[in-house]
DNA sequence: ATCGTGACTGTTAACGCTAACAGTCGGTGA
DNA sequence: TCACCGACTGTTAGCGTTAACAGTCACGAT
């Protein structure tokens, strides 16, 4: 076999094989009537010439391109791509496959990448923590075939929507080390505005609110690294003795640099994170922490499956609110 | 405006505007002589219509896709969503973008993903870690049109190669700790058989068989989870006192399971991790690792931007060795 | 013998876009 | 005055596939 750079086309099998085009497709799709004698014949051409369907021009006709886009805020945070693992096996199964983005901090790009997945006609978009306002957020959508949103507002004739009732987690965390005693709590956020993150810092400030014998900060890293801010804060307030992280990733870091100012946890302060990703584990003290009850991979194949659904146009409106708990482990004894 | 489920073409834009598609067309892709009141009008149409082009048509007479495929064995382990990340920026910066898929633990899938990809018509290939022999891999890769791989013998000519000196980097970990007197070690592997997997089992049996007062065993998790089998083989081996892992993540499940078997690291077993993920400072101690010397990151951006080349014709055949070096935290003093 | 039927195979046009070529038209130089 | 040029716009065909319809043919029923 010469290593042909062109691909070999229908056509090319259908001379080689003397039979029309449309009796090949036929046989490439095992869709219609067509003898055995001239599937065989058919299908050594097929063999022989190394023919693999172009999905392009299929795209083409059947306005179907078996593309899922999933937009995310950081792929590289240990939540998400436990997230995109499980969505990928999900659409894998179904003979989908997804291209992923990072909207990263900028809802310019964010923007830029729904124009991009519309050209390049997604059968749906699954959006992971948008930074976009409601208004925005819809818009686009409803440019979309198909699409499901997790933790954002948007409105719900235009997408699937699944959420967290952050408001409540944040709520049992703060209830959680009050309870302890911990009374001096700080609140450590991270440089970005998704609704997750604007949502957490809110319902922190609005929680220790509910106390009158509680005070609290909330910091928001900005441009700069969580270690300049946090040891600031900590000095500021050295009686603080308990941390809500806005998840695993920047507890994990606020663990490492407590430990270098060598404030202990948890005697010193306690600490909580978000998600439970496996690294919650990792650290010392282990990690206590939000977690999603059914698990982080539910929620992907939650979002996959409502996803497909609502591409075959069975579309349910209703949001669906799933149930969060608290995980207790050594950050927090 | 409408909720319009179909989308607008070229066609509609240009019937709206009273022009040919070809102009409208010109207008689209700033190609070609066009006045600039013609330009005004086009672009007004469009505006109006809410015109975006479909990509699919334009791949469909181009044979450009501007779609890269990236087969990792497991998008979820850290090491390969940094690499993604930065693969992922660098692409969005040419305007390219990927499709991602695990290939996870079996080598008919990764078959599957090849030959899905080329059907997809992608413009080129990122392979990470392989399963694949050497022969398969190669005559995959074939088959597209521009590739790269990391960690996997191919053919050099068909892919670009980027690698790293497993065997060295292997031998310089188990030198360092003979040199600190361990000399009872073992290796702690995972379930799968890509290169790299292969390489570092190989290279650490062969580490050990150069020194003739070392003792060692390497495990295979296979099956069942490494804290079974890990903590078999350290009761039975009770004098192990260095361990070498595949990665940073199975080092910091394997500092977990010591911790309950009451094992003290480093004092009664030092260990070692691979890749420095951002985890191996979480973890307590932080870990000892063998790092790339450029960063991982580095590896994307490397791996995309050679792709991207090949992809422009330029061809380098030369294979990329990158350099690595080990670094010494608390989890061998 | 004739017709109908069902099983198979072929033909045509279209999906949305662009390359390549074919006008058209006002101006320019001989 | 007229061929010619360059700037612009239009026409045609084709990318690889499939939907929809149009044959063809063997065979059994009439």
């Amino acid at each position: 076999m010469p290593p042909k750079k062109n691909r070999v086309t229908i056509a090319q099998v259908a001379e080689y094989a003397q039979v029309s085009t449309m009796t090949v497709s036929r046989v490439v799709n095992n869709r219609g009537q067509v003898s055995e004698k001239m599937r065989q014949l058919v299908q050594n051409a097929m063999d022989e010439l190394g023919y693999r369907p172009n999905r392009i021009a299929r795209s083409l006709v059947s306005n179907k391109t078996y593309k899922i886009g999933v937009i995310v805020p950081d792929m590289s945070s240990m939540f998400f791509t436990a997230i995109l693992s499980s969505i990928e096996h999900v659409l894998w199964k179904h003979d989908y496959y997804m291209v992923v983005s990072n909207s990263g901090k900028s809802n310019r790009r964010e923007q830029d990448i729904f124009d991009v997945l519309e050209e390049d006609q997604v059968d749906g978009v699954l959006s992971f923590g948008s930074h976009l306002d409601s208004q925005q957020l819809t818009s686009l959508l409803r440019n979309q075939k198909a699409s499901v949103v997790f933790n954002s507002e948007v409105d719900p004739k235009v997408a699937g929507q699944i959420l967290l009732d952050q408001a409540g987690a944040v709520q049992s965390a703060v209830n959680y080390l009050v309870g302890k005693g911990r009374k001096k709590l700080g609140y450590v956020g991270v440089d970005g505005r998704t609704y997750a993150m604007r949502e957490r810092e809110r319902a922190f400030r609005y929680a220790i609110g509910q106390f009158d014998d509680i005070c609290g900060w909330a910091l928001d890293t900005g441009k700069v690294t969580v270690k300049t801010v946090l040891s600031q804060y900590v000095e500021e307030y050295p009686e603080t003795n308990g941390l809500i992280c806005f998840n695993d990733e920047v507890a994990a870091d606020v663990l490492l640099i407590l430990s270098q100012m060598g404030k202990k946890v948890p005697d010193d302060i306690a600490v909580i994170g978000f998600d439970d990703v496996r690294a919650a584990q990792w650290v010392t003290p282990r990690l206590s922490t939000i977690r999603l009850k059914k698990g982080i991979s539910y929620l992907g194949e939650l979002a996959a499956h409502m996803l497909l659904e609502r591409i075959e146009g069975e579309s349910d409106n209703s949001p669906v609110v799933l149930d969060h708990e608290l995980v207790i482990r050594e950050s927090t004894p």
